[in-house]
DNA sequence: AAGTCTATTTGACGCTGTCAAAAAGTCGGC
DNA sequence: GCCGACTTTTTGACAGCGTCAAATAGACTT
């Protein structure tokens, strides 16, 4: 109820505020428990306040779905910095991603859902796409890449993702998820040149 | 308004006739607008008929999720009868999987909507999987893969899946698609033996 | 102190899923 | 040929949703 003119750093934590929630709604009771008002009586604010910061919920939840894409980003740029041979960054970066997807799994499910063309949500994808063109890269100067990070990168993260969504839509049971891991690390590692020269 | 017993058969037509016009609700104006009352008003009933035949809307939905599989299934399974050799059998299986993917795109996402554990499901997936094991087993029988078909074609489909979840969820654009898309044959084509013996 | 400007709240609307109660229709027994 | 039992369908009602217009409350300016 207050008056004043609102400065831009006042405004922009409100908003903040206002994804934080949403975040943490969806993460703890599902996309569908995360409805506008209850985000706003958690942010203990009015039922339209939120309007002031959104144009509508779809521009909400897009605010959100780029702050998950962010954690995401998070996590695997500690597990990445945190390995210290090549090897072991490129294993550190599929596991945090794997964790995320079934640790977080409404957030996963949030990033992935259909058609968010916003420039927000454009700009945390990229910078997820630099963060995994880091160790990617890394292995193409090394030469043990085939193609270039980039494309690779493209390649795994489609059948990495690919795979935990016919898991996560019951497609696929738990252990054809595991077998299914193992032969994709199998076939995907011709994108590496030969690891082993005998494969 | 009628009030007799109804046969078995009477109540199955009714319940289809539910699950078509959802589906053709979802395909045609997307999964939003396919509301229970919708539904109602297009099948020419009141709006809570449709309990009569689902516990409750999620019921309905998973039962449209079924069939959309089936449909999937049917025009992979048609696409391939159509080719003559094995090489064009599993072509034409990749690319009826993708022109519905891009074609039926409504029907394609609720596919792959989380969770959904009710066994029409699973019977509509188990029949996806055995369709697909078609072509690939001929290719393994002629000693073409490095893997056993049902395995092979789970690496195959988690990366498809992938990439086109990607490509619709923003996170690649159309130009990237493509690239990847063929970067995917190549790489994958791994788990056939080497096509051309000199890769 | 009055008036203006801004941020927030309140009231209201049409829509949704859902269920209990009412209604409508069909059939078997007399 | 009507009456009561049974089954299916409709209607009424409720809480919750997203959304917007109007009303309110608060803080600056003059």
């Amino acid at each position: 109820m207050q008056g004043r003119q609102l400065t831009r750093t006042e405004l922009d934590d409100a908003r903040r505020r206002v994804v934080e929630v949403a975040m943490a709604l969806v993460q703890e009771e599902g996309r569908e428990a995360c409805t506008l008002r209850r985000v706003a009586a958690e942010a203990e604010m009015s039922r339209s306040t939120p309007y002031s910061y959104f144009a509508d919920k779809e521009a909400l939840i897009d605010a959100v779905r780029a702050a998950a894409l962010h954690r995401l980003s998070d996590r695997c740029e500690a597990a990445v910095a945190a390995a210290d041979d090549l090897g072991g960054r490129v294993g550190a970066l599929g596991q945090a991603y794997l964790d995320f997807a079934f640790t977080q799994t409404s957030l996963y499910d949030l990033i992935f859902e259909s058609h968010s063309a916003g420039p927000e949500h454009q700009a945390a994808a990229a910078r997820y796409r630099r963060l995994a063109a880091g160790p990617l890269g890394e292995a193409e100067a090394a030469g043990m890449s085939t193609l270039p990070a980039e494309r690779l990168g493209g390649v795994l993260w489609a059948a990495t993702h690919g795979l935990i969504a016919l898991r996560r839509a019951g497609k696929v049971d738990e252990e054809s998820f595991e077998r299914l891991l193992a032969d994709m690390r199998e076939v995907l590692a011709f994108g590496f040149v030969p690891r082993s020269e005998a494969a």
